[in-house]
DNA sequence: CGGTTAGGGGTTTTT
DNA sequence: CCCCTAACCG
């Protein structure tokens, strides 16, 4: 059973009368088994399964511990908890509300935010300041709705008291910005959770107990949440010290005031570390203890036996550190699933793979160019996407980016004509157009190039008499359109016979296959292999154009695969939004950032580019103590053996580095740390 | 000339 | 991958 498996601390936790529990749980002190006894525990005093709401970080989590309650309780009986991330359980209540709620990923969003934000003319307006950038106000406008429960103007004023002058345009923005997200039926990640969050307002959803995982890491919106759920008993596991998301607006006070917040409070602490050796744990600490206290932290050594003592690894030049790295695991004979090579920042990435990959060593990566950022996936998904949401204009401009000579604006014409066509009915206006000239479109823009001002004279269709096309295409009005260019038609032309040839059909991994074998997407494939295939020189390498060509059509095959798990189209898609990040590929050595890699543990660990400027970041927007909780969460991920590493030149950027100020408060390198100012240059 | 499209150079972290 | 700049079009 699990609790027998428990220590006492820990079982004194997981059997903690119902109520207000807060567990601190330091790195590595069996969070995961305390939160798995716990439930046990609830099941074994008869509290309804699906009664249980537990809330994780990552949707991986989530799996493992239900993986773990599975091997004591039925199937049945585990599958009736509710789990999932914040987004993924909200996700799960709002589609029943919303059945055609369509996800976006928040880089569509920001090209949305951006093309709002374009449309007001700050020249015009005699400013005294230079505005925000569409992309930092998008930014700021997110992370406000992760971090504040007040009105955004409030709340951004407070940060940027100067800018009220321009304020009104910045609510102008935000509004129009949801105004469009409404119309287009689109939903961001945070519209999940606030959505449902005025919802539980007046609809409570009761669950005996609400579980969260990772507490440190809940945010102001995450944290409403909770509290909108109105749970009679609750019960926290977190560690400050691993709080890494104040940029995603975690909010310290929900684990700082819980005691104070609620006045059954009990707090548990967890302070046995299972996991790692006495010299990793000792260096974690001394680095860790410069932080202001939250509350005491003693750490006990649970582990005994063999020790290696922490290994710092310096090297001339970055390339070298990679390629040592590389060889090093190369050799090592701890399998390469059990390594882990972690990194402050996403960059170091592409490196360390490439070395890897040159000594023939498998590595899979989390985030960064993953899977679903792949263009061959993302045309795919987009297609989908337009035809679960034919309003999804985004996505359909993505889709004709790829012919030449279309860029965003015609695109969006384009689209803007379909709807025209079809009298406000998108497939229809591709299909069977009812409406045979064009749109007058842009009545501020364009004014001076006259453009459709004639409706039928300009852009003849007959343009196009010697092409190839469907019979229905050269009949079509799009034709009409005075920029479309000869490559434009012919994409049209698939376009519509896939169109055409998806209609009717439900099946997700009929229509994504369709789709896969498709002459649009073979021009898709030919466009990007072509791409990957030049040579620096700018030359066609055929053979490694031909490999681009087999990587892609292996990602679409994968992606074809998922897909065979889904009945409903739009789940497939929202799923692949919301769970898509998590997704890695293949097996070998992990590459992970520091915040990829929270919650997880390997035998030997390898923190690279330990550096001043990268980790710490420089350009940080957050506080050095959140970088020294970086580095803490990223050394406690080591079970047996721990290298930092760094290098101090980087030749191909020309750039010299000095040791992470991280690495003297270790006690690795002898003496203090001298911030580079006081030094005047960074070059020594 | 204005609006686009197309190509080159630097990158913080996530659901 | 996003921003900037250079070419391109009417």
């Amino acid at each position: 059973m699990p609790l027998s498996s428990l220590n006492d601390d820990q079982r004194k936790a997981a059997t903690a009368p119902l109520g207000h529990n807060l567990i601190i749980a330091s790195a590595g002190t069996g969070k995961t088994s305390t939160i798995v006894g716990r439930i046990a525990h609830l099941l074994h005093k008869g509290v309804e399964p699906s009664k249980i709401l537990l809330l994780t970080f990552t949707n991986k989590a989530a799996g493992e511990m239900i993986a773990r309650l599975e091997r004591y309780f039925p199937k049945k009986v585990v599958s009736q908890i509710e789990s999932g991330t914040f987004h993924a359980v909200s996700y799960r209540w709002l589609k029943v509300l919303h059945p055609n709620l369509a996800l976006k990923q928040p880089s569509e969003l920001k090209t949305l935010f951006r093309s709002i934000y374009e449309k007001r003319n700050f020249e015009r307006m005699n400013l005294p300041l230079a505005p925000f950038s569409a992309t930092f106000l998008y930014e700021m406008y997110s992370l406000y709705q992760n971090a504040s429960l007040e009105v955004f103007d409030v709340w951004f004023l407070e940060k940027y008291p100067e800018h009220e002058v321009i304020m009104d345009v910045y609510m102008d923005i935000a509004e129009e910005f949801e105004r469009e997200k409404v119309d287009y039926g689109f939903a961001s990640f945070n519209d999940l959770l606030l959505r449902i969050k005025s919802h539980l307002e007046d609809h409570i959803i009761h669950f005996d107990e609400v579980l969260v995982d990772e507490y440190q890491d809940t945010n102001t919106l995450q944290g409403a949440l909770i509290d909108a759920l109105k749970p009679t008993a609750l019960f926290c596991v977190g560690d400050y010290d691993q709080s890494i998301y104040a940029f995603n607006g975690a909010n310290i006070e929900n684990i700082a005031t819980y005691s104070t917040r609620y006045h059954d409070a009990k707090v548990f602490t967890l302070s046995i570390n299972y996991r790692s050796t006495a010299p990793i744990l000792s260096l974690a600490n001394r680095v860790i203890e410069r932080n202001e206290r939250i509350y005491p932290k003693k750490l006990v050594v649970g582990r005994i036996g063999k020790t290696h003592p922490p290994k710092l690894l310096m090297y001339k030049d970055l390339f070298e550190q990679y390629q040592a790295i590389a060889q090093a695991i190369k050799h090592t004979y701890t399998p390469n699933d059990d390594i882990a090579i972690i990194f402050r920042n996403n960059s170091s990435a592409d490196g360390i793979e490439a070395s890897l990959r040159e000594l023939g060593v498998a590595c899979k990566r989390k985030g960064g160019t993953s899977f679903f950022d792949a263009k061959e996936i993302k045309f795919l998904l987009d297609l989908l996407s337009l035809m679960v949401n034919p309003k999804d204009m985004m996505a359909f401009i993505h889709i004709f980016e790829y012919a030449s000579g279309v860029g965003s604006a015609l695109a969006k014409e384009f689209f803007q004509c379909f709807l025209y066509f079809g009298k406000g009915n998108f497939m229809q206006g591709v299909l069977y157009p009812t409406q045979n000239d064009l749109p007058k479109l842009n009545p501020n823009k364009n004014v001076q190039l006259g453009l459709f001002d004639d409706d039928d004279e300009i852009g003849s269709a007959s343009r196009f008499r010697h092409l190839e096309l469907d019979a229905k295409v050269y009949g079509h009005p799009l034709l009409k359109h005075p920029k479309i260019i000869q490559d434009g038609v012919k994409f049209f032309n698939d376009f519509y016979s896939l169109m055409n040839e998806l209609r009717g059909m439900e099946n997700p991994a009929k229509i994504l296959q369709t789709a896969i074998v498709s002459k649009l997407y073979k021009n898709i494939i030919d466009i990007l292999s072509t791409q990957r295939g030049r040579l620096k020189s700018g030359e066609l390498d055929e053979e490694k154009k031909r490999q681009a060509k087999e990587r892609i059509e292996r990602k679409a095959g994968l992606l074809l695969q998922l897909s065979r798990q889904y009945r409903e189209l739009r789940r497939f898609v929202n799923a692949m939004i919301l769970g898509g990040g998590e997704l890695s590929e293949g097996e070998g050595v992990n590459l992970l950032t520091v915040h990829a890699s929270k919650g997880l543990e390997f035998a030997e660990v390898y923190v690279v580019d330990l550096v001043d400027g990268r980790f710490p970041n420089r350009r940080m927007m957050s506080s050095i103590d959140e970088e020294r909780r970086l580095f803490y969460v990223a050394v406690t991920r080591a079970k047996d053996r721990l290298y930092l590493s760094l290098a101090n030149y980087d030749k191909v950027k020309k750039i010299e580095y000095k040791p992470s100020q991280f690495l003297h408060e270790a006690g690795l390198i002898k003496g203090e740390f001298i911030e580079p100012e006081a030094k005047g240059k960074k070059k020594e």
